[in-house]
DNA sequence: TATTGTTATACTCTATAACTATA
DNA sequence: TATAGTTATAGAGTATAACAATA
């Protein structure tokens, strides 16, 4: 048989929107990966940084809803970043169901090292994209995940 | 302290394409799986179904690329389906360290049964989008990883 | 009864590296 | 030497179900 010098065709896959998120989410998690993962932060801790600045305070079960995690992964997520020294659990006084969550200085200092991180990766991955098209594709992926 | 009422704000998270695809992704394929899980079909399985019906005789390899896998996640995946009678290996003839794949006519039939399901599941999680903001969106996030 | 955090567990997906048989 | 498929293995990520403490 002679060998195949075409790439495959992708028959139907062309037509549907989920290949081509998993496509474009394979490409971009790789760069953020080659972006933050020598500082071990990965876009998952980088949301949850991310939530526990802008909600100190918040419960392990809140932070879980926020980044759309079920509240049981959230806990050895969160172990990790206590044993790194970067988030603080704090049991509640006034309902002892609860853990506040907070940043530690440590965890401070890394998200701002992070958010540098982020903000350059971010601009590179989005450079095929001008800045209405940006805003253009957010706003059509909230239409399914908002 | 107070309750919160409001919604966790989640800071710069909003402004990286990469939280919204991953939002994204997890909607559309939640309903994807819930359109064709009762038929044995992942995403994953969906893709590679098509590809092959698409490109009879194509190897491995080759296949793993097309759907961007290693080809040693190909073999397990492979094993499966062989399992379930959907797909055949045949050794090449004429270059023994190849495997020409083929759908049976049960993976014919299972292919057929999904892409009607898949069409559907599409179209219910595109109701969102005209068809000129689908194809706009296909074309924005192909920038990525086209 | 319902909720929070936890534990134990398991499953899916995927990759890396080394092996074999072929070329 | 290089390639195709395979194996063994390990890691990440995630969920489900049940439990203890608390409300």
């Amino acid at each position: 048989m002679a060998p195949q010098r075409k790439p495959p065709s992708l028959g139907c896959l062309t037509d549907h929107v989920g290949f081509h998120l998993r496509l474009a989410q394979l490409a971009v998690f790789k760069h953020f990966e080659s972006a933050l993962g020598e500082i071990g932060v990965s876009p998952a801790i980088y949301s949850v940084l991310e939530v526990l600045h802008d909600n100190p305070g918040i419960t392990q079960s809140k932070l879980a809803i926020a980044v759309r995690l079920d509240r049981s992964s959230m806990v050895p997520m969160l172990d990790k970043l206590g044993k790194r020294g970067l988030v603080e659990r704090q049991a509640s006084t006034t309902d002892r169901r609860h853990n506040h969550l907070f940043l530690t200085k440590e965890g401070e200092a890394l998200l701002a090292d992070a958010r540098a991180r982020a903000s350059a990766h971010e601009k590179q991955v989005c450079s095929c994209l001008s800045a209405e098209e940006k805003k253009n594709l957010l706003a059509l992926l909230d239409r399914f995940g908002g």
